[in-house]
DNA sequence: TCCAATATTTCAGTTCTTTGAACTATTCAC
DNA sequence: GTGAATAGTTCAAAGAACTGAAATATTGGA
């Protein structure tokens, strides 16, 4: 029988959320920790209250969760220089090498994927994954403002 | 300029977590629990152990946190009828509905994006996708395991 | 039948994170 | 320059969830 798109799309989403989880232990980093700095890394140099909007905290919270991904070589803070009130955080290479390892074993087995598709196919896969991007992002702003 | 695979990837996975964090909030659950509900529809009937052992964590979490999604209708627990010492968590009817409104407005987008693919198109992406859930979770696997 | 092993639950204690309120520093409008 | 608004931090308190150990129930083998 063929799978259907939902059933599909929900078994990959929770692969990767497990997937995520299990990053973020390798990392000694937790879920909404890990999730914080893949939107620093997204949105590169980015204020304090705009991650904290981002990630549906308190300003507060977020001072807390900066601690740790800086304590843990994640991160950077800098005052910015437009505006001394604000505080850029941006991915600092500290710690890169353990992200690297972990995802260079993903990436090393995605390419073997890749390798059976032709560069056509690719094309369309990649072109998917973006827009589809798109609209999680889409569907997830909305989720928070209905 | 065209996005590395690996951009695209990480985005994407970022995007999803961000979704599945979002849909949580929206379904009363937290992620932990929602990531659980996603096992439970996944693996269908599935004792306590098994549970426990698929979110890497103890069995006695496991009973406060299937408390929970019982109480909101997710799951039903029953005892197994050839082992009345294990308990059967599946996932229940009761509050479906919010859960299919949720991802009904999601299945409806994608349907739209889908759209605007060939049906050759879209069976190249749909095994991808299936594929690419069977290496993340090879590579949680791998993760927790070494 | 008896005993060890297995499956789950209970419960107290601990840990971790978030919240809310107050405080400091800085900027912007007048 | 003064005052209101903005950005972020600090701190104490609260809340949620997990751990470990002990208890209960059930099974399966000797």
């Amino acid at each position: 029988m063929t799978p259907d798109p939902a059933t599909v799309g929900r078994e990959f989403s929770t692969a990767v959320v497990m997937f995520h989880d299990a990053v973020a232990d390798r990392l000694g980093l937790s879920a909404v920790d890990h999730k914080a700095l893949g939107v620093v890394m997204r949105d590169g140099p980015i204020t304090a209250s705009r991650l904290a909007a981002e990630l549906r905290m308190k300003p507060s919270a977020v001072t807390g969760l900066v601690d740790r991904l800086v304590a843990a070589g994640y991160v950077g803070r800098t005052p910015d220089p437009t505006d001394r009130r604000r505080v850029l955080i941006s991915a600092h290479a500290g710690r890169r090498p353990d992200l690297g390892a972990v995802f260079g074993r993903l990436g090393a087995a995605m390419a073997e994927l890749a390798a059976d598709y032709r560069p056509e196919e690719l094309a369309v896969i990649l072109d998917y994954l973006g827009r589809a991007t798109t609209v999680m992002r889409e569907q997830t702003a909305r989720l928070h403002q209905e």
